[in-house]
DNA sequence: TCATTAATTAAGGAGCTGCTTACATGGCGG
DNA sequence: CCGCCATGTAAGCAGCTCCTTAATTAATGA
């Protein structure tokens, strides 16, 4: 299958990559253009090409036309969406209602 | 390259499926065997231990051998990690900070 | 003991990722 | 106008992902 056609996974799969994660870091520190943001990679221009083609794709990043150069902007709507998703599954007061989950199980019976 | 070896890269490759992220969301709602996990999807049960393998190597889930069968309980310890990441490159706050950078930049002259 | 149940491992295939080199595009300065 | 500059596109390749079917392990219970 390998779908993750819809925007959460987009989303997470562009974060699951230390360059594309550095390429945002940079560029959460203020706009960049493609030099710029390859520069600290050892990586052929076409590479940091592609990496912004996916973080364009997840729509994390921006690319604005000015002469001959392409300005990247940081978009975090995405990452709201992937925050809302983290924080919905975490958190200490859930783990402790699965603990309690289990331990009912375990009483209820051997077989769950 | 396709390293992807660190933590945090494991962790959102993991949830970036939305198989993995369904089964993760019903462990939220408690522990479950293979088979409960299964069971929603059209899908072999091969498959469905592989996903189970992608999300114990990023630390996400625990597996526990009760008699033949297999109880998975969630672990949200990386999700923090995950979770850090994603809140430190967000919110409105930077968004403004990064559009006063771009108009400091034009204000400054054409080349970057 | 032996069939049943629960799950994993093994092997293989279609398709995607991430990199490369070579070539194309398009604005700019002389 | 023409050769630089910054970037993108094309084509190709190794390796990974996600799925499948077939065989395997391991515990249960009649």
């Amino acid at each position: 299958m390998a779908d993750a056609a819809d925007e959460l996974s987009l989303v997470f799969r562009a974060l699951a990559d230390p360059t594309r994660r550095a390429m945002l870091s940079r560029l959460h520190r203020g706009p960049a253009t493609v030099g710029e943001l390859a520069e600290p990679f050892a990586m052929s221009r076409p590479a940091i090409s592609q990496h912004l083609a996916v973080l364009e794709r997840a729509g994390l990043i921006e690319r604005t036309v000015t002469a001959q150069w392409r300005t990247c902007t940081l978009r975090t709507g995405p990452l709201d969406d992937a925050s809302d998703w983290v924080e919905r599954h975490r958190g200490e007061w859930n783990e402790r209602f699965d603990l309690l989950d289990e331990q009912l199980r375990r009483m209820r019976g051997g077989t769950p």
